[in-house]
DNA sequence: TAGTTAGATAGATATGAATCTATCTATGCG
DNA sequence: CGCATAGATAGATTCATATCTATCTAACTA
């Protein structure tokens, strides 16, 4: 188990409103907006009750977590789960819980700038 | 689903000397200190290649979290994974992803002093 | 083509969090 | 009882993060 990598993918998860966006995507309100299944950015600032370029950040970081799917649609931006997203979150705390880990003395990467000095 | 409570039970999973923690105690190694199944708290250090007081405070998160139990012996600290801690998570992360949210749009508390301002 | 709109990006700010040294409190031992 | 030890706490420091305003880029429309 890489402890870097999944810290991050938890840490995705850390936060209120992002945490907000995955239920809201997991089951999508009908909205005018986006296709079925979907939900457009312009539709998450008032769910969210952010600002806009927030919301933009926070999304970035589900993108980048693997959670969740972004896909252009002219202006708009739709967003979705990514398959298997949460399901890969659940399979690390069943590894967590199952301590498969091999040698777990030396899977701890170090991801941290402060401890390269 | 609080999203608030539930935030920040993945916040405590957002470190990877966290998870290594978690990851020693689902398989604890046999330690001279400890009783079987728990790690003495004088061996943490060596495990995480942190400081004392660091290793503290992150156990301080972890109990206070509800993932892990802490046991005092004498001088010494035993901790454990708490019954039903990774437990709690999973189930987080299964309700997260059926949507069993009920009235999603209220759900988000405000636990942070910044939007009070 | 000019103006409008959606959403990402830049920059600033305040808060949060990981880490350390120093110190304190509680426990144990001679 | 004085000293040693374990581990929590205090304080300082550095880095990370959530949020906003402003701006930019891309797409759309008249």
């Amino acid at each position: 188990m890489d402890f870097g990598k999944s810290a991050e993918l938890f840490r995705a998860l850390g936060d209120p409103g992002r945490l907000k966006v995955l239920a809201l995507l997991a089951a999508p309100p009908a909205e005018a907006c986006a296709p079925a299944g979907r939900i457009c950015a312009c539709d998450l600032t008032e769910h969210l009750g952010l600002s806009q370029p927030t919301v933009s950040h926070h999304m970035k970081l589900l993108v980048a977590a693997g959670l969740v799917t972004a896909t252009k649609r002219g202006r708009w931006t739709d967003y979705a789960l990514a398959p298997g997203g949460l399901t890969q979150v659940q399979t690390l705390l069943a590894d967590l819980q199952s301590a498969s880990l091999g040698s777990v003395g030396t899977e701890l990467d170090q991801p941290r700038p402060a401890e390269a000095s």
